[in-house]
Parts: C-alpha cells; sequence; structure tokens
DNA sequence: CTGAAAGCGCTTACAG
DNA sequence: CTGAAAGCGCTTACAG
C-alpha cells in the first residue's frame, strides 16, 4: 500500500499522509489521528513485518543485585532453568542487574527494545519495576508470587512444603517442635510458618506447646535461643533456611549436642552444605532450575499466543537424611 | 553518496549503476566490476555504517551448565561483576548455557552475531569452545588461565592466595598441617598444592611433615582422613573448598573435637556457610565478582580497541576467623 | 550491453 | 494545518 494509495482512500493528499507517518511536519492531532488509526488497520503487512522487525527472541532476566551478594545460588539455578527453556524454544537471554531501587537498566532495555518480555526473580512488596513494566503493558513474569494478575507467576509452594516437612516429622514422632524463621513480614517466611500451623493443625497438635522464633536473627541472639530450646524441652528443630540451619546445627555440635540423639533439625531450604554435615540435615529442596525452566516457557508460550498458565505452584522434595533419623 | 554522483565520477550513467549494485537487469560483466570496486573504495560511509550495524554492544557469557548445578554462587558472583561492568559501559549481557561438550549454543550466538565478545567463566584442559572461538578469532576472554594468548584471562592468583594464607598460619605458630585437595589434575587444586608448598619452603618447614589428601574425596573416606590427621597430631587443617571444609568441620564437631583447641581448620575458598559455623571459619575470599567485572571491562576495552591488559591476576581477601584463633 | 527518459514512492519548501 | 507541485533517489521498459 503506497502512501497516494492511503491518501486517495481518506480524502487527503500524500504529503498529509506522509506527515502523519513520518511525524515531521505540521499537521493537525485530528488528521493525524484518521491517517494513523486507518494504516494501523490496514498495514495488516506492514505490522507483521514490523512484529518480525522488533521482535527481538530475547528474554531479559533481572538479576536482583542487592539481595544475592554472597548468597545463595537460588538466581543462579533459576537463571539455569531459564536459558535451558530459553534454548531449547530458540530464545535467548539477556541480563541486567536491578535493584529495589535503580530499575534504569530495566527500563533502558525495554526502551531500546532488546527483549520481548522480562523474568524477574523475586518479588518484592512494593516492586518499582513491576509497575513500571505493567503500565507499559510490557510481558512480565516472576520467580515468585505478586498481586498483578497480568503478572505470569511461578513459585514453589512454600507454604504445602512447610506443612508437608512438618506433617512427616510429626510422623517420625516428634511432638514438640522450634520454627525459627526471619521477619514474617516477607511473604515466604509467613508461608513457612502458616504451613507449619497447618500441619499441627491436622495432626491435632498444639500450637501452644510449640516454641516459635521469628524476626532478626543475629548471631548474638543464638545462644538464647539454643538455650530456650533445650530448657523447653524441644524435639526438633525446624529452620527457616540454609543459612540459619548451619547456625544452629554448628553452635548445637560445638556445645557437644548429638544430632538426632538430643536433637532432631531440619531446614525449609536446602543447600549443598546440609549434606556436607555429618549428620546430614533433611530439608526441602525448591528446585530452582524447574522454577526458571517453567517461567520461562509460559513466557514464552505466552509471546507466541500459545496457551500458557499464568500462575504455577512447582513442586518440591522433601530430601530426608539423617539429621531428622 | 547517489547513484547519480557515482555515475559522473565514473563516466556512467546512473541506470548502470543501479544495474551494478542491484545485481538486475542486463550488465557487462566489466562494468560491473568497475563500479563495484568503486563502490568498495568508497562506501568507506556505508562500511561503517554496517559496522554499526553488526556491532551488538552485547556480551556472551557462556554458564558451565555441567559443572555448577547444586554448586557454589561463584557463577552468579561473577556474573554479577560482569553485569555490572557492561551496564556502566554500555553493553547488553547474553547469556548461553554450555557444557563441555556442547557448544551449540555459542555457535549459535556467534553465527547469528548476537554478541561482540564472548566471556567464558571456567577454562577446560581441552576446551572446544576456546578453540572454535579462536579458529574464528572471536574475541574471547575468560575468569581462569588458559595456554592460548589470544585469549584475555583474569583470575585470582590461587598459587599466592594458598601461600599467603599457609603463611600466615606459620606465622600463627602452626607447623604441622593437613592440606586435603581434590584431584590434582585440575589447574586450580594443583596451584593451591604449590602454593602451599611455597609456603613451606620459604619459612623453612618441612614438607616431609605435612599430611596430603587429595584425589575423589567422598564421604566414606572423611573417617580414615581425620583418625590420620588426629593421628599425627596435625595442628591446622587447609581445606581445598567449602565443601571440603564443611565436611571436615562438621565432622570433628560432631566426633566432639573442640576448634580451634584440639585442631584449627581453615579453607581456601569462602563461601557464606563458613561465616555461619562456631567457631566461624578462616577463609580465602576470591572475589568473584571483582573477577567478573574486571574480565567484563578489559573484554569491552579490547572491543572498543581501547587499552587493555590481556592477563589480570586479582586480588584476594584472607579472612582470619576464629577456627584459627 | 548501455543510456536517456519515464515513472515510482517518498519528502518538503511554498502558498494559502 | 493542508494541498499542489517540485524534487530526490532509485528502478526499469525502451531504443539503439
Amino acid at each position: 500500500m503506497t502512501l497516494d494509495e492511503m491518501a486517495k482512500q481518506l480524502g487527503v493528499s500524500k504529503s498529509t499522509v506522509s506527515r502523519a507517518l513520518s511525524g515531521k511536519g505540521r499537521i493537525g492531532a485530528e488528521t493525524r489521528q484518521k491517517i494513523l488509526s486507518f494504516a494501523e488497520q490496514h498495514n495488516m503487512l506492514q505490522e507483521t513485518e514490523q512484529k518480525k522487525n522488533t521482535e527481538t527472541r530475547n528474554l531479559g532476566v533481572v538479576f536482583p543485585a542487592d539481595i544475592y551478594i554472597n548468597g545463595n545460588p537460588y538466581f543462579q539455578e533459576c537463571l539455569l532453568g531459564i536459558c535451558e527453556a530459553a534454548s531449547l524454544m530458540e530464545y535467548n537471554v539477556m541480563i541486567i542487574t536491578g535493584t529495589a531501587v535503580d530499575i534504569s537498566g530495566i527500563q533502558r532495555l525495554v526502551e531500546e527494545k532488546k527483549v520481548d518480555g522480562i523474568i524477574l526473580t523475586r518479588s518484592l512488596v512494593d516492586d518499582k519495576a513491576v509497575k513500571y513494566l505493567i503500565d507499559l503493558h510490557f510481558p512480565v513474569a516472576m520467580t515468585g508470587l505478586c498481586d498483578y494478575n497480568e503478572v505470569i507467576q511461578v513459585d514453589t509452594d512454600n507454604e504445602l512444603a512447610s506443612e508437608n516437612l512438618t506433617s512427616v516429622l510429626i510422623g517420625k514422632g516428634f511432638q514438640k517442635f522450634a520454627l525459627i524463621v526471619e521477619d514474617l513480614s516477607y511473604r515466604v517466611n509467613r508461608k513457612r510458618y502458616d504451613g507449619f500451623c497447618n500441619a499441627l493443625l491436622k495432626n491435632g497438635i498444639s500450637r501452644e506447646m510449640q516454641m516459635v522464633y521469628t524476626g532478626n536473627l543475629k548471631m548474638e541472639l543464638l545462644d538464647g535461643i539454643i538455650s530456650d530450646i533445650v530448657t523447653h524441652k524441644v524435639e526438633c528443630i525446624i529452620c527457616g533456611d540454609d543459612v540459619i540451619c548451619t547456625r544452629i546445627m554448628s553452635r548445637l555440635q560445638a556445645e557437644g549436642y548429638r544430632i538426632p540423639r538430643d536433637i532432631a533439625i531440619a531446614s525449609l531450604y536446602d543447600s549443598q552444605n546440609l549434606q556436607c554435615f555429618t549428620p546430614a540435615i533433611t530439608a526441602v529442596n525448591v528446585m530452582g532450575r524447574q522454577v526458571g525452566d517453567m517461567a520461562a516457557r509460559q513466557m514464552i508460550c505466552y509471546l507466541q499466543k500459545k496457551k500458557y498458565e499464568s500462575k504455577v505452584m512447582m513442586d518440591y522434595e522433601i530430601l530426608l537424611r539423617k539429621s531428622t533419623k
């Protein structure tokens, strides 16, 4: 379709059409709108061509630079899953760093049209990045949960994992637990706490009898917590993650407690070092690689207008090891 | 430069120039050649434009999918450094997975001209990826060392780190060590062993008196190693990395040894969990983030024809903690 | 095989 | 703000 043809159909001159499409020269807002919307309707051809041009077959993944420093390899595992799925579906993966406050990298990637969609690897309560992307109607997926339905969400069911681990431990005969998780204002910690309570309820065990430690768990507080646990004759400690678990475990061992004979211990998040302990520590494996893989798959299906799930809860494994007999 | 201008300079008509450049229509082979070679000489403009078009301002980073599964977060830290440097210098980062045998992802990225250069995050003895890239004269950097001078290499000086840690420990009064590193056929383990020996030599301590355990260190062998260490009255254990260290540390604690009173322990590679132990464990911090940052910087300088270093040895930190008093 | 000329699709000073 | 017209850079039947 030439400018001349369009001009005739619209009853304007080809100069005007030219001005409307190029954006150069003076033109009335109304005329311009008329021409542009006409173009949008009839340029099926050009549109698909444009799409081919703007389709990058790249996915953007945001590396949360502020929280994974010296941290656990969850992001890395997630990324591996994303890369593998992307590669299989002939997409490439582009990485930018982002923090809770600095989303300039994301903005640059979006504005320069370097990617077709973006995968975030964590959820903040009030995420600037999510808001920015949703406002632009830019495709977003997340490994984790959030309150926006537009966002493709893939997560491990941390609540169910916590409930199941607790139930398994109850099945092994433990009745008196200590649950140690950090700040409950984090969604994941709240889920773990809820799952723990669910298991107690379903198994008819009193919540009142249990010891729960939350908040900022500094090294200095551990002695107090451990002596409290011992005083209250806790049979099994459930730790929120591998860092807390390592701290508690090593402290218990240093003080001469025999695991699991004197006290059992388990973690709601596995890591390589938990199986290096003597005894190896029972833990929930959240399988970040599969989460990443699934998030990338759903995102690509969405981009290709195929069938996709906007919310997926992934399986986890409970790795029973010797720390709980 | 327009067809008309070219036509005048060449003394032909613009029709002929058009035919030569488009390849359509009848044209004499000689005339065509004349026009094409003229175009080639004078199209400095178009050539630089082409270069701008093929310059992607993307760096490729290869995620070694086969060795980091459930592993330590070194790759992740390295990647963070790469991303930060790239972002600062207005480059983007593209990730592909690769294994020792499968370099198809790398090939695709190179053939489709998605990146200007590639950063590998490990060195294999006989690396297919490196060979492939060097043969194509494609820019390569590596976090680690290799034998090709064409490759930009950035690494931690593991030998010096091992020597220094050992020297520091000797300075603290230890004379009898056990060194536990995996397979010496890996470059990094060999370096660590060499550094250990250097320190002994410089401090006039007999190598004969020391205990060295290498090879495949399965969990089952640990009991034997530990009883051997105790029998020989080792004063300080130096572990090759955090996994070995966690295994040894936990086993020692489970058996009731008091650290560092009965025996001291240190690791040649730090990780988050080593500071979670009671007592926290002395370790070498290799700072993967800085290594990645430096590799990306050198690569970008090279791509931009700026001054760069083809081989950089990075600093490390020795984190003295309570496990060595 | 080659050139003069017509023509296409687009842009843009100029006039209103 | 808009259109008629000039003009630009290119391609291509036509004639030789």
